[in-house]
DNA sequence: CACGTCACG
DNA sequence: ACGTACGTGACGTGT
């Protein structure tokens, strides 16, 4: 019989640490579990074993049966994100059918040794783990797969006699002496002192143990100052020894049928991945995903089916009877196909092919009487945009919900979002996809409008995120003219300045290689020119713009670098990345994500526009290239210091309300008031070191990444924040109080009860703690500048429609709206922004936009 | 697919 | 002793 024999503890532990923390949206953590399955199915796969036995340490402050006390007692203890997984991975493990091992006062490498030894000439066994000390268990029958988890990605190395014997040298008991010999330090095993490895390795490959060794020390052909250590050590040798010899001992069951897997409990594995949050894995498991959760939430009343309409006109009655229309589009490479509608207890299904489809569609989009509840508004929208009908009275958008209830999720498909939230899949075997998402959408908007109800959050769906999907919609089909010539030329004068510098940076560094590769731009650098190095990274030295440019005043190449990095950017992200992105009208389409981010802005996506170059001259120059169309102007308007006048309010800070209200500059206020000086005598730099403090304490701030970015000293940037904060004594106590608060209940919200929740601040490790504190201080300030510039859009984009004016919305970038707007209604139009813009909420600080008008974005800007 | 880099707010 | 500001997306390299 072949068995394989874990070790937990050990697996556990190279799981939690070669993946990078996961959570649930509540907070727990779940990376160690996921990569102990990860591991465990990949080694069943691998060894195909008759029986898995899995063995746990179990800690027995009374009883030890090693004599040492200092055993192992100073192994660091777990970090409380791994400690909180083990009973949960135990739960899953037991209910998935595996035979669990633990035994009090032992620990899981002895199970380990003692069913080692039960190895009978009959059997495999195969001993799985991540600890090195294993190896001495390895034997005839015995192989021992060493296990680690590199970048997410389980690896084994298989080790049989052969192999122990070629990587060490010795035998597999051997390991034991040298060990013995050399301790671990990790294991408080003290060994003999002065002895490392090498010596170790040697003595026990020409002596064979330590027995041997000290029978006749004097007469061994050693080094006297070895053979001093030796015989110094001797007692620590044989005590080592003990302690590192793994017991074959331990109080178990040496019959491996014992360790059969059982069945697994369907119902329990399924509950526990599904509180896990590992809907992958339960596929991977070949579970069946509807057998738990079910049972516990709601069941579905009905068997599911999904039907071929075959009567539209009874479909329309039926649906304006009940009132409400629960539906899906299913789309293919942007087409829509057909449409599925939940009627009754089944799903129908309507082809587009059929004659009736856009009748029927138009019917029930634009009847203002029947509720329209869907799992993603903005392609209906889009649809019925593109269509030229209309849609009206959405009240419900899966997606949406699933994003507010929690922004950190990766997916917010209709059945993900069943799973997590305990709504029943459907009893049926072989649907999956849109029908079903139709099919989920009534439980899936009662369980989420009662989820959302409880957060304060239905209306933040209501009257921002469904509206806005409409104006996100419209933006993505009106897209943004571009001049595509204009940009062609352009890479043309980049691509030759960009093979002239190359030339003159080859000749410089004496060879040529690939500029585009840091590593190789690295080696060029720091090896052969001998450049100094700055700070490493994971593959070679630091090249980075930061870097390069400390370099660039003292070595000409490093500037040529800066040029080609810049040019070379240029071209291959806009002028290249761009041109393929225009339409066949001439203009860009950016997808616009309403899903992504976790503090509630939007992102754009193929291309995306809201990175376009404005920082630099040059860079500037492509935006030249984006332009209105024949007759049209652009109106572009952003809003002044947005998240600065958010934070004022939120904090309800007095001096930095005043401070809004009583001038523009709020820079150079800030300046006079940390440095103490009347405002017309604050120069441009105090100026500059005021603004990246406000920068800096909206980002969460800290005084060495301060000092970096405006380079004074850790002290000095020290000094600036305790002043700043010291006078902004109301955003003193915000950035205390909201840390405090998030910690109590797991997440900071925005002024609109946008939430973001932060496992982050119950982690053991301080570099991630102090990530989520900075978090939990930023994201209500970003989250907020969010939320009001979203209702500015729903806003102007019912104005412009109200007024039947000839503009549209065509993009938005964070704190900026661009409109696209007839010549003629140009000030009417920039008035209308503006209003919308700075009216969109009322607060303690005036929201103030610039608005700016012209033919191109370039000009448009300012 | 991860990493380094760099474009934006 | 370590690594360091918040939020994004695209490109090219190298494993």
């Amino acid at each position: 019989m072949r068995l394989m024999v874990i070790d937990g503890n050990s697996i556990l532990n190279r799981a939690f640490y070669g993946i990078k923390l996961l959570t649930t949206k509540d907070g727990k953590f779940t990376n160690g579990i996921y990569g102990f399955m990860t591991i465990l199915l990949r080694l069943t796969d691998e060894v195909k074993p008759d029986a898995v036995a899995i063995a746990f340490d179990v800690k027995a402050p009374t009883f030890r049966h090693k004599m040492y006390d200092g055993y192992k007692a100073q192994r660091k203890g777990m970090p409380p994100e791994l400690a909180q997984q083990m009973p949960t991975l135990k739960i899953l493990l037991k209910a998935l059918g595996y035979k669990l091992l633990e035994c009090e006062g032992w620990e899981a490498d002895d199970i380990l040794g003692t069913l080692a030894s039960a190895c009978k000439d009959t059997d495999e066994c195969f001993i799985a783990t991540g600890d090195r000390d294993s190896l001495q268990l390895v034997d005839k029958k015995v192989n021992v797969l060493l296990t680690a988890t590199k970048m997410g990605k389980p690896q084994t190395i298989h080790y049989d006699e052969a192999a122990v014997f070629e990587k060490y040298g010795v035998t597999p008991s051997q390991l034991i002496d040298i060990k013995a010999l050399m301790g671990d330090s990790s294991d408080n095993i003290p060994g003999v002192a002065g002895i490392g490895e090498k010596t170790a390795g040697d003595l026990i490959a020409r002596f064979e143990s330590i027995d041997k060794i000290y029978i006749d020390i004097e007469s061994l052909d050693i080094k006297d100052s070895v053979r001093k250590k030796l015989i110094d050590g001797k007692d620590m040798a044989f005590l080592s020894r003990t302690l590192g010899t793994i017991s074959r001992e331990a109080p178990v069951d040496t019959d491996y049928s014992a360790y059969i897997k059982a069945e697994p409990d369907a119902f329990e594995s399924v509950k526990t991945l599904t509180e896990l949050e590992m809907f992958s894995m339960i596929e991977r498991l070949h579970l069946d995903p509807k057998c738990a959760p079910v049972a516990e939430v709601s069941k579905p009343k009905e068997k599911y089916t999904c039907v071929e309409c075959d009567n539209v006109s009874a479909l329309i009655q039926s649906i304006k009877a009940q009132g409400k229309a629960y539906f899906t589009l299913k789309e293919t490479s942007g087409e829509v196909e057909g449409i599925y509608i939940r009627s009754g207890s089944q799903a129908t299904h309507l082809s587009s092919l059929n004659f009736c489809f856009m009748s029927f569609v138009e019917e029930i989009f634009e009847d203002k009487a029947i509720e329209k509840i869907t799992d993603d508004s903005k392609a209906a929208y889009s649809f019925a945009i593109s269509s030229g009908i209309v849609l009206n009275n959405v009240t419900f958008d899966t997606q949406l919900a699933g994003y507010i209830l929690n922004p950190s999720s990766n997916s917010y498909a209709a059945s993900r979002l069943a799973m997590e939230y305990g709504v029943g899949l459907p009893q049926d075997e072989d649907e999956n996809g849109k029908d079903v998402a139709a099919w989920l959408l009534p439980e899936l908007e009662s369980v989420l409008t009662e989820k959302l109800r409880e957060n304060g959050q239905l209306e933040l769906l209501r009257e921002t995120e469904i509206p806005l999907a409409q104006v996100l919609a419209d933006m993505e089909l009106t897209g943004f003219e571009v001049d595509r010539n204009g940009i062609a030329e352009f890479g043309k004068v980049l691509e030759a300045d960009i093979n002239k510098i190359s030339e003159e940076i080859y000749e410089e560094v004496g060879y040529t290689f690939n500029l585009n590769s840091p590593k190789q731009l690295g080696e060029a650098l720091f090896e052969k020119l001998a450049l100094p190095k700055g700070k490493k990274t994971k593959s070679g030295w630091s090249t980075n713009a930061d870097i390069l440019e400390k370099l660039a005043p003292d070595y000409p190449v490093v500037e040529k670098i800066l040029l080609y990095r810049t040019w070379s950017k240029l071209k291959s992200t806009y002028c290249e990345g761009l041109i393929k992105a225009i339409g066949h009208d001439g203009r860009i389409h950016s997808t616009l994500n309403q899903t992504e981010t976790r503090t509630g802005r939007i992102s754009s996506t193929e291309p995306n526009l809201q990175n376009i170059p404005v920082r630099s001259e040059l860079g500037r120059e492509m935006r030249k290239f984006f332009r209105a169309k024949n007759g049209c102007v652009l109106i572009d308007a952003d809003y002044s210091q947005i998240e600065l006048r958010v934070l004022a309010h939120i904090a309800d800070d007095k001096n930095m309300i005043d401070g809004f209200n009583s001038g523009d500059d709020i820079h150079a206020i800030t300046a006079s008031q940390v440095f103490n000086m009347p405002l017309p005598m604050v120069t441009p730099l105090m100026r500059s070191r005021a603004k990246a403090v406000n920068f800096g304490i909206v980002y969460g701030i800290g005084a060495f990444s301060l000092a970096q970015n405006i380079g004074v000293t850790r002290a000095e940037a020290d000094a600036y924040i305790k002043g700043y904060l010291k006078h902004y004594d109301g955003v003193n106590s915000y950035m205390e109080r909201i840390v405090e608060t998030a910690k109590e209940t797991g997440y900071v919200q925005t002024l609109f009860n946008r939430r973001r929740y932060l496992p982050e601040l119950t982690s053991g490790n301080g570099m991630l703690r102090a990530f989520g504190e900075r978090v939990a201080r930023n994201m209500p300030i970003q989250g907020t500048a969010a939320d009001i510039i979203k209702i500015a859009m729903v806003r102007v984009y019912a104005r412009l429609k109200a007024e039947k004016l000839n503009a549209k919305l065509i993009m938005q970038v964070h704190d900026e709206l661009i409109i696209e707007a007839s010549e003629a209604e140009k000030e009417k139009v920039s008035v209308l922004l503006k209003e919308e813009m700075e009216n969109a909420v009322q607060m303690k600080v005036k929201m103030l936009a610039d608005v700016n008008c012209g033919k191109t974005w370039y000009d448009a800007k300012g």
